[in-house]
Parts: structure tokens; sequence; C-alpha cells
DNA sequence: CCATCATTTCGACATATTGGAAAGTAATGG
DNA sequence: CCATTACTTTCCAATATGTCGAAATGATGG
């Protein structure tokens, strides 16, 4: 039980992992997608996407070349469950979290295929800039 | 939100830091009876309880020599407050914490001066064994 | 004051963790 | 088959973390 605690915490206790996590609230995405939002290398977020999973968190699912990660729904330890539900209930207004949902928006308004060959050039010219300047064509 | 959310499930990802939150839902602790029942170095509980503290899951008061800890319950915030809660209803039945139990249930009948003194010695000799033999005069 | 003692801070070390580049896998489409 | 492609695994560097011993701190009792 200790171990699975600490496995399910130490899983959760990262900031890029949260950040998925809170991602992965609005339905399944594929790592391209995942990794597109976080702008992180794909090995990275590869990584932390299995050590959700090893911790019980997410759920895999393969569709052609794309590989599909959702939160965990069943067969889901004690634990995660309730870490799930409790990061469900945190983080809602955190201004990174709402930047990543902003630019999840963009990212879910593209082909997956497009995303895969051209990243985040893909969403755009503003998709970067925006984070300096919302003054003149920046979203919202 | 994010970089408090961080802090408070960092402060709960580790083992000794999980075992002193569980050993005070029994009420408050001073360090030395939180250090015998863990076995570990004084520095390196009171860095634990340190951090703890800092991400508002305890409280301190000092009574002569001894400082005692306890489970925040006032100005902690939402994040905390949401993890205690979690803790609560988690590793009840966990084999470490209910040892953890056991010897605290020891500590607790001895007076703090005495404990200060010998440490785990003060427990009585089988405190230690009990571990691994309870067939001839371990507890219970 | 001064000695004592519970606790904390500092310094050091071993280990763990995060992140990326490069190589490896697995599935698709010729 | 073979090339391509999305993802994963394997290294590796940089940093963070857990633990302890030693020194510092802060309160107590002479």
């Amino acid at each position: 039980m200790l171990e699975t605690f600490e496995t399910v915490s130490k899983a959760v206790a990262d900031r890029s992992r949260a950040r998925i996590l809170k991602l992965l609230e609005g339905g399944e995405l594929c790592v391209c997608q995942i990794t597109t939002v976080l702008d992180l290398a794909p090995a990275t977020v590869s990584k932390h996407l299995a050590m959700l999973k090893v911790a019980g968190l997410l759920q895999q699912r393969r569709d052609g070349k794309w590989v599909y990660y959702r939160l965990a729904e069943r067969d889901l330890n004690h634990c995660a469950r309730k870490f799930l539900a409790l990061i469900g209930g945190c983080l809602n207004e955190d201004p990174a979290v709402e930047e990543d949902r902003r630019i999840l928006a963009m990212v879910n308004a593209v082909p997956v295929q497009v995303l895969c060959d051209q990243g985040r050039a893909a969403l755009g010219p503003n998709a970067e800039a925006s984070k300096a300047t919302t003054c003149c064509g920046g979203p919202v």
C-alpha cells in the first residue's frame, strides 16, 4: 500500500505530469498532441506518460500509428482513483493549466497528421508569440 | 497554484513524510517521539517536518525544550487541505503504518524526557526485535 | 552567565529524477 | 520486403532529494 501510494504520489508530484493529467480531463489525446501542448521532447513526454500509466493513472490505446492516452477509468487502484479525484478539483484556475487548454483548443483544430508533421508550427504563427503579446491578432 | 500543488504533492510523495502524516493523525507529537518511531536521524526528521510545514500540512508549537508538530487545521491552503483529506482515507491498513502505530503506542507509554535520553532503548528490548519474532514475549 | 539538551541548520555524499539526443520498435503504405 | 513515421527505450548530463554527522540555535535550570 505505501509502495502504491508512493508510486502514485510521486507520479503526480511533477509539474509536467500534473499538466498532462489536467489536459486529459478533456478526453483522450495522442502523444504528439500532448507533446505539442507541453512543448517538450517526445522522449520526455513518453517517459512521463509511462510513469503515469505505471501508477495506474492513465490507460493507453493504439489506433494505427498513433497511441492515445486517457485518464484511467477501470481497473485503477484505490489510491490512483483518489488522486485523480483530487486533481480534478485542483488547478482549474491555474494560469499554466489554462494556457495549456488554450493551446489544446488550437491543437484540436488541426488534423493529427498535420500536427505530427509540423509540430507547433501547425498551430499558426501566433501560438508561440501569444504568451508575450495579446494585443493585436492574439487569440481572445 | 501549480507551484503550490507541486510543493504539497512533493511533500507528500515520500515514504518517511507520509508515515509522519499518518502518525500525526493520532494527535500532536514532539520531534523526538516522531524520530523514535521512524528510527531516523533527528536531522533527517527535522528536515522532513520543515518540508511538510512549508507545504502547509503541519503546524508547530513550542513547549519548553520540546517542539510539537500537528496536522494543520487552520490557515492551510486549499491544496494542502485536500491532500490531508486524501491521506486520511489512505494507508490505514498499510503494514508499515500499522507498525508505526504500534511503536507509537509504546512511545506514548514513556515520558518524553526518558525518550529523549534513551531513544528506542526506552521502549524495552522487544521494540526492535518484534519485527522479526512475535512468538514468545513479543507484544500482542 | 553557564551548562545542558532538544531541535535545526550546514556540509557532504549517494542516489534518484528530469530532460534530451540518438538508437530501437512497431505499425502503415507503398 | 522496405521506407516512413509515431512512439519508446537507452544512454547521458544536470539537477534535486534523502540521509547522516557535526556544528549552530534557542530554551531551561542552575
